[in-house]
This record gives C-alpha cells, sequence and structure tokens, in this order.
DNA sequence: ACCCGTAAGATAGTGGTACTATCCAAGGTG
DNA sequence: CACCTTGGATAGTACCACTATCTTACGGGT
C-alpha cells in the first residue's frame, strides 16, 4: 500500500498523513526503494486512533503522540496507559492558586477517599473536580462536596463494568487500543445521552415549544 | 467599579476584557464622561460566567456570545435556553457522510425513541452519539446500540434530577444563569468522576504500580 | 532505454482562535 | 497644572492543526 492508496482508504489528505508522519504519531512505512514505502493496513488501523483521539477526544497532537507511546510501549501496563489517557484528555491543570480552589481540593480528596476509591494523588480529575466545586461556589451555589455523591455512585457503576469488560481481550495490542477508544468514546457517548435526557426532562417539565 | 477595578475583581486582565466587550459578551458599562465608565458588579458575575463557558465548556466565543444572547432574551424559556446550550457545547456537527454513518444516526433516533425521550431531531447529541457507534464499529467492537444501555439508564436518572432542581429558583435571570451552568459544570465533574471511578477500578483489577 | 507521472521528504505558508500590545486623545486627580 | 489612567481603536502575537509547494529520484509502461 503507497501513500496515496493510505489516504484513499483512511480518509485522511496526504498532506496530513505526512504531517502525522512528521510529528512520530504514525510509523513510516517499510522503504522499498529511495522513493517509495509500504504501508500497511496497521497504518489504516493508527490512522483511525488518530483521528478518534482528535476529534472524539479532543486531544492535542502532543498529548496523541504521548498515549500512542504508552500504547506501543509493552513495559506499561494497563493501569498506566489508563492514567496517561486521562492525563491527556484532562487538559493542563492549572495550578491551585486562591486558597479557596486549595480548600475545594482538599474536600475533593477527602470526599474521593470517603469513597473508597483508590486513585492517584496527581490524577488531573482531581483537579477537574475541585475547580467544579469551587466554581459552583463561586456562582452562590451552597455547595458540599455531596453534590457529587450521585454523580460519584453512577460513575462507580459505569467503570467497574467498563474495567472488567476490558479484562481479557486477546493480544495486548488489541487490548489496550480497545481500552483507550473505550474511554474516549463511551465518554463522549455518556455526555451525548445526558444532554439528550436533559432535553427529554426539559420538554417535560417546561413544554417544547419553539426552537432557536 | 473602573476597569481596573473590574480586572482586579474578576482576575480577567484589562485587555481581555476589552477583547470581550468588542465581541459583545459583556455589555459596555455606563458611560460616567468621555473617558470613564462605570462596572458594576454584574459584570463580574458576567465574566465569571463567560470564562466558566470557556474553560469548564470549552465553548468557542462565537457559542457563547449565542448562549449569553439567549440568556439576556426574557423571550427565550428554560427550554429553549437549554437547546442552545447544548447547540453550543456541541461542536460542529458535521455531515452524514457515508452510509454507515446513516445507518448509526437511524439505529440512534431508534434508541432514542425506544426510551421514550422526546428529543428534537436536530439535538447535535444524536450525531454525537451516532458518530460514537460509528467509531466503535470501525474498531471492530460487536457494538449494538444497546451498549449505550446502561449510560442512558443513568443519564435519564441524573437528567431528572437535574431539571427538577432546576424549577423554581428566584428570578429568571438568577435561575436561567444556574441552569447553563449547571449544565456545564455538572457535566464536567461527571466527566472527572467517570474518569477517577475508573482509575480506581482499574488500579483494583490491574495492580497500580509504577506512574507516568 | 526512455520519459512522464508519482512518491518521498523537506520547507514554508495558511486559517482559525483567543487573546495581548500599542497608540491616542481626553479627562479626571493629586 | 502636570501627570496618570481610561476608553476606544488598531494592530500584532502565540499556538495549533493542518496544507501547499518544491525538489529529487525513482519506476512502470511502451
Amino acid at each position: 500500500m503507497r501513500i496515496s492508496e493510505l489516504s484513499a482508504a483512511s480518509g485522511v489528505p496526504i498532506p496530513t498523513i505526512k504531517f502525522y508522519l512528521r510529528e512520530g504519531l504514525l510509523a513510516p512505512g517499510v522503504k522499498a526503494g529511495q522513493t517509495q514505502a509500504e504501508y500497511s493496513e496497521a497504518h489504516v488501523r493508527r490512522l483511525r486512533l488518530i483521528r478518534t483521539l482528535l476529534e472524539a477526544g479532543r486531544m492535542r497532537v502532543r498529548d496523541v503522540r504521548t498515549v500512542l507511546r504508552a500504547l506501543d510501549d509493552d513495559e506499561v501496563g494497563f493501569h498506566d496507559l489508563l492514567g496517561t489517557a486521562h492525563h491527556a484528555l484532562g487538559g493542563s491543570a492549572t495550578a491551585p492558586g486562591t486558597p479557596e480552589e486549595r480548600d475545594a481540593l482538599a474536600e475533593v480528596d477527602r470526599f474521593v477517599s470517603r469513597l473508597g476509591w483508590n486513585v492517584s494523588d496527581e490524577a488531573p480529575a482531581r483537579h477537574t473536580l475541585a475547580r467544579a466545586l469551587f466554581t459552583l461556589r463561586e456562582f452562590g451555589y451552597p455547595a458540599d462536596v455531596r453534590v457529587f455523591e450521585p454523580y460519584a455512585r453512577v460513575a462507580d457503576r459505569l467503570a467497574a463494568r467498563e474495567i472488567s469488560t476490558i479484562s481479557g481481550r486477546g493480544p495486548r495490542a488489541d487490548a489496550v487500543e480497545a481500552a483507550v477508544v473505550g474511554t474516549v468514546v463511551f465518554e463522549a457517548a455518556l455526555v451525548a445521552l445526558r444532554r439528550l435526557a436533559q432535553e427529554h426532562h426539559s420538554a417535560r417539565r417546561f413544554g417544547g415549544r419553539r426552537r432557536r
């Protein structure tokens, strides 16, 4: 498969493929002469993964690179790979800042351990959650961390199911790819379903009249 | 309150405030002379909202503007406002494309009506969900729409709670702001909690050794 | 053997987005 | 009354994900 065929098979334009090659997202093809290289089905698959991380996961190119490196490194186990993916999805962790923000973070930490969750101290999601709590308070919401309790219960149930699904899924390469794809894609799906459900309940309660 | 005080009170740099004024995100202050304008607490609050939509909601400036316009328009009811916010959060709806994508969308539509959800045909979340389904299939996941069922149940429960919480909350301006903030912030929180829960269950199952 | 289209690889340019910097005239301030 | 800030306008920056162009060298069909 030459580059033009790879492009046709994947739907990704040639210049973009070259860009990914330069950026180290895609392994070079097997060189067949100075001006010829052979690409495989694995390249098509990798391109799909790249687009999924970029689009569904809204990751930046450099974060995609980090995830792919971890994915290709046999030394990296499931758990660490998941952490890498979460980190890449999480956006940049802003510094603590004000004392109120530090308070929020401390409360989140207590909340997490009260749930019995065993989670790394540096997990970016801690900060995301703390920022959410802080923001609610800024807006005058009388917010105890407990407002997150129903969400936590739900998250726990879904995550338990997801992680057990991942377990035994053929060779490592396939399994870890499935883990990353699943994390990203089901996250997008969950968010979309929540919005649909909100719209439904909103329509029930407030009546759906005009649109836009 | 002059612009420098507004900046200090909100933490937003003066040039950025001027930028938001130009972009129509922030109403101009009351002019007190040619070179002086007076800003109020409402401006501080509005700046907070803007930052929340941009950061937690990852919206673009023009989408923030759209949401704020709806927020300030007394003609727009709760339900439509929520739709506007969802639309702004949803990202650009890509065209249907391949037949497989159209199939996925049709299945999503059936799924949604089977759930008994009464949702607008143009809801961008439909497309998001269809893309998620399509992506899973591209990766060889044996995916029936039903894989989303547990997520849908959960989303339904959370949304019901959220919408009923919104109901009676003082004057319209405050209530609709709370609705938008809630939608955005709890979405971020839910996602963060799912990641934390995943990490916990992953640690249980695969053991948490090294990090990064 | 020839030759023209295409590949690979390198370098430079584009378009979008969210700011940020500079400038200026006018007005309020110590 | 000199100076410093403000509002308002205009221009510039930084980052990002591509995209276009150019060069050199095949290599496949005749």
